[in-house]
Formats: C-alpha cells, sequence, structure tokens
RNA sequence: GCGCCCAUAGCUCAGUUGGAUAGAGCAUCAGCCUUCUAAGCUGAGGGUCGCAGGUUCGAAUCCUGCUGGGCGCGCCA
C-alpha cells in the first residue's frame, strides 16, 4: 500500500516539476483524523523547492486529488502533512495482491540467498539447560526462522563444549557419584567442593553404572561418556521446543583435526601473539579490546578462548556472508576477543554479530523464584516446559526485547485466561476456526477451496482495520529481521488477535458484524477476510510462537458445558513429553558459577 | 574506575528507527451474554517519557553530561 501510494506521489511530484526526496516517508497516524496514510514530504521538500511547506503540500494535494479511484479525500494539516483518506477498495485491492498468491511474500526477499550462519544455545553438556538457555534457544531459532522467512539461507550451530576442565569435572563428580552407589552405599559421602551436583547426575551415572566401572580411573573418559548423554537430553528438550540444529559442532573435533594448531599458526605468523610469564598472548587491544589475552596457559593448556577462535576459523574458511552470534549478556566481554580474532585471521569483523540476552527472572505469581547458585538449585527447563506447555515457553522467551532482562511467570503462562497472551492468541484463533466450522455446516466452501472472492462488502471501517494491520505484516517482518528483534512478531500477533477478537465480539449486539449473514456475498467476502487472518496465525515466523496444537476446533465445547482440558488451546505440547529420565532434577551446579544467564 | 545494556501509567512492557493529542495488558472503577466460543468485549480514570542541557520546523526517539539499576572486566569457562 505504502509503496503504490509513494509512487503515485513521485508522479505527481514530478508532473508539478518539483524535487524528489531521497525517500517518500508515509506514516500511519496515531490519529484517525489524520487519515490512513500521512506523508511529509512537503517538510521535508521545503528548503529544496524554496517554498512554505503548507503552501507546497496543497499545490500538491490539488494534483494528487484527481486519483480519484484510490482516496476518498486529501486534507493538508498542521505543518504541512498531507493526510490521505482511502477508499476501502484500495484495500481490498491490497490484500488481495498481498494474501492471494501463497509466495506474494516471498518477494520480501530482503536476504537474496544470504548465507548466514547463527549459533545458538551452545550450553555446556554438563548439566541440564535453565530458563536462560531457553530464552537463548528460542530467540535464536526465532530469529533463524525470520532470516529464512525473507530470503536468506541460515544455518543453525550449537558449539559443544566436549573437552577441557568442564568435561574433566564432570568427569570427577559422575566417579564421585559412581562410588558413593557402588563402593559404599547407604554411607553419605561429601562431594568436594568443585564438582557438579544434582540429582541428574545420580540419575544418570545409576543408568550408565556399568559403563562407567571399567573407566573409571580415566575420569575424562567418564566425563565424556556423560556428556554425550547430557547432550543428548540437550537435543531432546530442544526438540520440544520445535528446535532443530544444522549442526553440533563439537570442539573436540577441532583438537583432533589440528584446528586449534592452525588458527595459532595464523595468529603467530601475523605477528599478534608474543610470549610473556611462560604463557602465548594476543594482542586483542590492539582492536579495542581491554587488554591482551592468553591463548596458551604457563601450563600449556589453552584458555577458553583459544579452541573458540578455531571455531570460528572454521566458520569463516566456510564462507558465510554473515554470523551471528546469540549469547548471554553475561558473555559481553568476550565479543571483542572474538572480532579481534576474526580480523588477525584476515576476516572482515563486521560479519561477526552478536545477540546478547540479557537475563531471565523466574517467577511463580509475581513472587521471584530463588534460582540460588550457592544450595545448587535451579528450575529446569525441562520442569518449565512440562508446567506451562511448549507454546507458552516460546511465546513469553520471544516476547521481550532481548536487550531487556524477563520476567517469566510460571503463574501466568499456564493460565487459561486474556490475562495469558498466549491463551489469548489461541482462543481469537479457535473462534476462527469455529467460525469456518459453522460456515461450512451453513453450506459455504472450507477455507481452504474459497477461491476468488469480491471484497466489495468489506465496508465497515473495523474490516478496514483489520485489512491495514493485514498489510503491516510484511514491514513487521522487515522491521524484525533488520533488528533481529523477534518480540516484534509477539506484539503483531497480540495485535492482530486483539482486532479480531474486538470485531469478532461486536457481532453480539450488532448483526453487520457477523461472518454468517443471510447475503452469499457478504458472507464470502467475511469468509475471505478471516481466511487470511487464519492464515497469518500459520505463517512461519508467526506459528513458532503459538504451535500448530491450536489449529483444531474445539469439538464438544458449548456453552456452560463442562470444559475439559484437552479443548483447551494452549495445553497442547504440554503432555507429549519426554520420558522423566531426567524430569526429577532438583538441582545442579556449575563449580564456575554458571548463572542463569544464558550460557556461552 | 572502565565497557555493554536498561530507565515510559500503581505493576509488566510497546512505541513503525525524528512526526501531529505518548499506547497496550494487568490492577482499579462503570457497563455488556436469546444470535459465528462471555475462557470474551466496551468505556473511564491514571504520565514533568529518570534528571539537566544541546541539535531543528518538530525529540520518548539523535548528541553531551549526571543519577539510579543489571551484566561484564581471570593464565575461569
Amino acid at each position: 500500500m505504502k509503496s503504490i501510494l509513494s509512487n503515485i506521489i513521485a508522479k505527481h511530484l514530478e508532473g508539478l516539476g518539483l524535487p524528489q526526496p531521497a525517500e517518500i516517508v508515509l506514516d500511519e497516524p496515531k490519529a484517525k483524523e489524520h487519515g490512513d496514510l500521512s506523508s511529509n514530504v512537503a517538510l521535508v521538500l521545503a528548503k529544496a523547492a524554496k517554498q512554505p511547506p503548507p503552501k507546497l503540500a496543497a499545490q500538491l494535494a490539488e494534483s494528487l486529488g484527481r486519483e480519484t479511484e484510490i482516496f476518498e479525500k486529501i486534507e493538508v494539516k498542521g505543518p504541512g502533512f498531507i493526510n490521505f483518506f482511502l477508499k476501502p477498495t484500495a484495500y481490498h485491492a491490497s490484500l488481495k495482491s498481498l494474501w492471494q498468491d501463497p509466495n506474494a511474500l516471498k518477494k520480501l526477499d530482503l536476504g537474496r540467498g544470504t548465507r548466514v550462519l547463527v549459533e545458538f544455545v551452545s550450553a555446556n553438556p554438563t548439566g541440564p539447560m535453565h530458563v536462560g538457555h531457553g530464552r537463548n534457544a528460542v530467540v535464536g531459532d526465532c530469529i533463524s526462522r525470520l532470516l529464512e522467512e525473507v530470503g536468506f539461507e541460515v544455518s543453525r550451530e550449537f558449539y559443544v563444549n566436549d573437552h577441557g576442565v568442564q568435561i574433566k569435572t564432570l568427569g570427577h563428580s559422575g566417579c564421585h557419584y559412581h562410588t558413593v552407589m557402588t563402593e559404599v552405599r547407604g554411607v553419605e559421602i561429601a562431594l568436594p567442593e568443585d564438582v557438579y551436583k544434582g540429582q541428574y547426575l545420580e540419575d544418570l551415572v545409576t543408568e550408565l553404572k556399568d559403563r562407567i566401572a571399567p573407566i573409571k580411573h580415566d575420569p575424562l573418559a567418564v566425563g565424556k561418556l556423560l556428556g554425550v548423554e547430557l547432550l543428548e537430553t540437550i537435543k531432546e528438550e530442544l526438540l520440544r521446543l520445535n528446535i532443530v540444529f544444522s549442526r553440533y559442532y563439537s570442539e573436540s573435533s577441532l583438537y583432533d583435526g589440528g584446528k586449534i594448531d592452525e588458527a595459532l599458526a595464523v595468529l603467530r605468523a601475523s605477528g599478534l601473539t608474543y610470549e610473556k610469564e611462560g604463557a602465548l598472548w594476543f594482542k586483542t587491544s590492539e582492536y579495542g579490546d581491554d587488554k591482551d589475552r592468553v591463548l596458551i596457559k604457563s601450563d600449556n593448556t589453552y584458555t577458553y578462548l583459544t579452541p573458540d577462535i578455531a571455531y570460528h576459523k572454521d566458520k569463516f574458511d566456510r564462507g558465510y556472508d554473515l554470523y551471528l552470534n546469540v549469547m548471554g549478556a553475561d558473555h559481553g566481554g568476550y565479543t571483542q576477543r572474538l572480532k579481534a580474532a576474526v580480523a588477525a585471521l584476515g576476516h572482515n569483523p563486521d560479519k561477526l554479530e552478536f545477540l546478547l540476552m540479557q537475563l531471565v527472572n523466574l517467577k511463580r505469581g509475581g513472587e521471584v523464584v530463588n534460582m540460588s547458585k550457592r544450595t545448587g538449585d535451579y528450575v529446569t527447563l525441562h520442569e518449565v516446559i512440562d508446567e506451562v506447555g511448549k507454546d507458552a515457553v516460546r511465546f513469553f522467551f520471544m516476547m521481550r526485547s532481548h536487550n531487556a532482562t524477563l520476567d517469566f511467570d510460571l503463574e501466568l503462562a499456564k493460565q487459561q485466561s486474556s490475562d495469558n497472551p498466549v491463551f489469548y492468541i489461541q482462543y481469537a484463533h479457535a473462534r476462527m476456526s469455529s467460525i469456518f466450522r459453522k460456515a461450512e455446516e451453513a453450506g459455504y466452501p472450507s477455507a481452504e477451496a474459497l477461491g476468488e472472492v469480491d471484497l466489495t462488502p468489506l465496508q465497515l471501517e473495523e474490516e478496514i482495520t483489520l485489512i491495514k494491520t493485514l498489510l503491516a505484516y510484511p514491514e513487521m517482518l522487515k522491521g524484525a529481521v533488520q533488528f533481529r528483534e523477534a518480540h516484534r512478531v509477539a506484539f503483531y500477533l497480540l495485535d492482530l488477535a486483539k482486532t479480531f477478537q474486538n470485531y469478532y465480539t461486536r457481532a453480539k449486539g450488532d448483526d453487520r458484524y457477523r461472518v454468517l449473514t443471510p447475503h452469499r456475498e457478504t458472507t464470502l467476502a467475511k469468509l475471505y477476510l478471516v481466511k487470511t487472518l487464519r492464515e497469518v496465525f500459520f505463517a512461519q515466523p508467526v506459528h513458532l510462537a503459538i504451535g500448530r496444537g491450536d489449529r483444531r476446533s474445539l469439538p464438544g465445547l458449548s456453552l456452560g458445558s463442562a470444559i475439559r482440558e484437552d479443548d483447551l488451546p494452549g495445553r497442547h505440547g504440554a503432555h507429549h513429553g519426554q520420558p522423566a529420565r531426567h524430569a526429577r532434577v532438583g538441582s545442579a551446579r556449575s563449580p564456575h558459577g554458571e548463572g542463569a544467564s544464558a550460557a556461552r
């Protein structure tokens, strides 16, 4: 709609012999007295045209007024805004051109095949994921889907820290538990300070008891065994959230493949390293870091950074156009180092972009759920999904801007009322489906079979508002992708649902608002509108928020009848949890004080 | 002390990237069920956009300084 209009304006500017602005900006005014769309071209051009804005605006408005098939009226207001009031027909045409062709939205090809590597989650395989990981996972997945939707080619990677001290520590932890349960059964043995603790380890060690026994002399081997298993449970958890990675990139493979030596060789050759006090340093300060960083410690082992540099070298060697790393804000200081490394390796550091996720506060009915690091107690992502369901988890995590802390209220997330945005959206969708069910009973075609429809009967203000909201979809998508802000999708959905609920409810007191009317042509037009609305809920970036579970209508639900839990939208996905292998995870602890934020 | 992030209604947060009278949900108050799901809808009250300057036709938005909060500043990962 905006592009159509700006073309027309450009044409008329030319016709009047006026200069063209860099861009013709059209806004949707907040106040409806200011029309459907409003432009500030006159204010922008005033200087170049050497005319006061109001005069310029009036001139342009008069010329544009001849486009009678589109404009209801054109007004000049304020300091020189031109306000356009559009005819419903203009909206009908736009709606069709945007949504009729299932590929129409693909024209919004911002990516043009640009290859993006999104790295996210990358949780250490030393224990179950917590809500911080959950947020990271959901946002990373949403951004990936958004990028794909607008024509980027996306690979999703999970960097697995399956090598190094945390695996050794995991091994030690496993050995201790093994000792406790096999050799001195029933006797309490205090665990050393710096091992992982938790029910999940006890369960896992019990399960793998026989495989641990023969390798118990080698804690690293035990750690690897446990790590592989824990990674599997992480994968299962991600799968429950409909998150699938293209690749799990093993840190160990960097060692095995000699990639770390390669990376180090390049850095050394670049002259950006030096030896000091028995360690190898990397001059990251030359790239804006606070100080130089150690690559090889004086005990001849690598720091965490070193294999990660090798990983990023490998990423860049694979030749993507953009690298997006989603990580916890507590790793913010790390970004400079990686960028420095990428630059030192001869690549463009601007291609490496970071999405820093702020913390998650888990709440229950407004009260903060204490996740004490000291006692090692935290609520796992598994438990949260069990409690509130997959859809709610996804929606709540994507609902907030990534650079604002997020409150996740367990009580709210599982509430079956409009207080809960997830429920609210699913309820709106259920009503749309219900309309189609009734329509089919009355002999109308199904949504899929609706075909070509004349939209002229859509004249109500609320119907035009609905169409406007639908037409805003591509721009919403564009903004969400450009700024990597998945929460825009959530707010858009909420807005769409609200607009529809309003429309729907008006039918209670006013038959004009009913979709199913005695007039076939009118009904068909309204069905087309509802169908299009419903399609938005199935659009890839949108449906990621609400899942497909709500697609079913709600049979057997009538006023006053008992409501069975299964009939409720919002609960689907909550029941097909994994077998509770690690479901009773009560506590876990990282000796390194890994907090409630997303790891990595 | 330095770096990144945040500060908008009583609470939780949006704000189309500089536009007109700053919005939504919750909470509070007042209404609405013979008709496509009332698990819903409508309306009302509620604001020095943290503070102070600056940029310009115009600032919640951009710049500078300050205040308050979160995170980070290891030869940890």
